[in-house]
RNA sequence: GCCCCCAUCGUCUAGGGGCCUAGGACAUAGCCCUCUCAAGGCUAAGACAGGGGUUCGAAUCCCCUUGGGGGCACCA
């Protein structure tokens, strides 16, 4: 039989960073054996549920690459995939149970099962609710539902032991006394959790439940689900929690402006975010996959973050290209431990991956970024994409994510923004102005403008004037550029082109120092 | 309080009795290269939580302690 994992998230209107590595182990496993991975929507809180805040994660999958066999949009023969149009089928499975006497009717009150758990906290004692029905026969079991409305218990085997052999956690064992007999339907008819999740996932034979750890304590009261719908128990694996970045916590779905650090918030409006449009949206900060992707970061990087962040191909591999992970991935290799999110490793292996990328893709995904920041218009023509793909190649390795090419190459698309402490100290320094005044000279004359040419000029000059080439050169850059970073300096000369270098040149001279 | 899980450099990890004076990577620091930055090269610093066993031998197996996390819902 293949393997069938799947993941179920809710429309929340985003896709939380912890939640796909979850998905992505799914996904890998299934790729690595040729299974199915299902998506699953869990929107059984229909309160919360608004049909858009399924967008982000369906983009943000579509995004990363991680496609799916069954779910939203591509259907698949076990639907419908959305809990919410399951739920017959959950009062179905629930009342079949009590027909077969593994569930009963609970009449309690909140006010009543609250004053329960006070009571047993108050004797010290570990709260477990057995419910008064909890022995009535099945036929005045299904009379008591047929007249009343009333929530539907599981009836917890007493005195037994619950055992799973987790992939990832060993042998893990429960007793069931100390598990209090769950809710499966309320009274209104609406599934719980442990129960939709149990139902739907016997329907979708899905083999393997491969989540988050945060679950193990789930999994008796699944098991015993399981048994009483007397079904299979699928192979169970539950995968580390992700912690936050520099710290032991997990990495929440709540309260994740904390998350918009100001450094966060630096970043996103350096690639045309307003502080308004920040706050307004509720995915983009570090804990989510929109928020990379924003930034321009490779998904391909992400994912492959993400596959070594709990686990591990072998004692070296940090690069793992997507195929290769697929062809070793294994549940047995999941480390144990919760693991923390490292923004520091995923930023540097997007740099490795852009810098694989062909030229004519970086080029292709930087031209966003230069749009929103107004540097180019929408659709630029030939001449301009040429140029900017002359502006990509100069930057080479700087170029990291594709918001990058706002830092590194603004300048060339309009005046410089002049740091007037560089300015001062490369260009208004005595003797300077005199000597870049006189290369401007040369400039002017020099034929074709192009990087050996213009490199052959300025170490001619330097010889002739007898000043070290760094100097001229720290000069030429804060002039034309405004800044003291960027691309090798003839590399921007160049592709200025001499017309707007002679024109900084002298704008920047003409720039008088503050004192 | 009760249940469950976890524990190797700051971080991600390798390690499944001797190959470990514990390896790799990110980050950090220094040096080299160099027109800045980035990249690259070299080097440094940096960990088996503690205590008991088992064993000729323990990071590795067992127990306890400590610490961290998750759960104990008519949330998911």
């Amino acid at each position: 039989m293949s393997i069938r994992t799947r993941f179920a998230p809710s429309p929340t209107g985003f896709l939380h960073i912890g939640g796909v590595r979850t998905a992505l182990f799914n996904w890998l496993l299934t790729r690595r054996h040729g299974g199915q991975f299902v998506l699953r929507i869990d929107d059984t809180d229909i309160e919360r549920n608004r049909p858009e805040a399924l967008q982000p994660i369906i983009e943000g999958f579509r995004w990363l690459g991680l496609n799916w066999d069954e779910g939203p949009e591509v259907g698949g023969p076990y639907g419908p995939y959305f809990q919410s149009q399951r739920l017959d089928l959950y009062k179905e499975a629930a009342y079949a149970l009590v027909a077969k006497g593994h569930a009963y009717p609970c009449l309690a009150t909140k006010e009543e099962l609250e004053a329960e758990r006070k009571a047993s906290e108050a004797a010290k004692k570990p709260y477990v609710h057995r419910g008064k029905l909890r022995d009535v026969s099945v036929e005045e079991a299904q009379e008591i539902l047929a007249r009343e409305s009333a929530a539907i218990r599981l009836r917890v085997p007493l005195g037994r032991t619950v055992r799973i052999r987790d992939h990832i956690r060993g042998e893990v064992e429960w007793q069931t006394d100390l598990i209090g007999d769950p809710v499966l339907l309320r009274p209104d008819g609406r599934a719980l959790y442990n129960f939709a999740t149990v139902v739907d996932d016997v329907a979708m034979r899905i083999t393997h439940v491969i989540r988050a750890a945060e679950h193990l304590s789930n999994t008796p009261v699944q098991v015993l689900i399981y048994e009483a719908l007397g079904e299979k128990l699928p192979e169970f694996a539950h995968v580390p929690v992700v912690n936050e970045p520099g710290s032991k916590k997990k990495l929440s779905k709540r309260d994740m402006k904390k998350f918009v650090t100001p450094e966060v918030r630096a970043k996103l409006r350096a690639i045309g975010w307003t502080d308004e449009e920040i706050d307004a949206k509720d995915d983009l900060n570090p804990a989510t996959v929109a928020y990379y992707r924003e930034l321009g970061y490779l998904p391909q990087a992400l994912v492959n973050y993400l596959g070594r962040l709990g686990w591990s191909m072998d004692d070296r591999s940090e690069i793992i290209p997507l195929e290769q992970m697929i062809a070793s991935f294994s549940l047995d290799r999941v480390n144990d431990a919760p693991a923390s999110f490292d923004p520091d490793k995923l930023y540097w292996l997007a740099g490795e991956y852009m810098r694989q990328l062909p030229l004519e893709e970086r080029t292709r995904g930087v031209i966003p970024y230069l749009v929103r920041a107004r540097l180019i218009r929408e659709s630029p023509d030939q001449a301009t994409v040429d140029r900017i793909r002359q502006i990509v190649e100069a930057c080479g390795d700087r170029l990291k994510l594709f918001s990058d090419i706002l830092p590194y190459g603004a300048f060339f698309f309009r005046d410089p923004e002049y740091d007037p402490a560089a300015l001062q100290k490369r260009v208004h320094k005595p003797g300077m102005p005199e000597l870049l005044s006189a290369f401007a000279e040369v400039l002017r004359h020099t034929e074709p403008f192009t990087v050996p040419v213009l490199e052959e000029k300025l170490r001619e000059f330097c010889e002739r004037k007898g000043v070290k080439s760094g100097d001229m050169i720290h000069a030429l850059r804060v002039s034309t550029t405004g800044v003291t970073v960027g691309p090798g300096i003839f590399d921007c000369l160049a592709i200025l082109g001499k017309e707007a270098v002679l024109e900084r040149i002298a704008k920047a001279l003409a720039m008088k120092p503050e004192n």
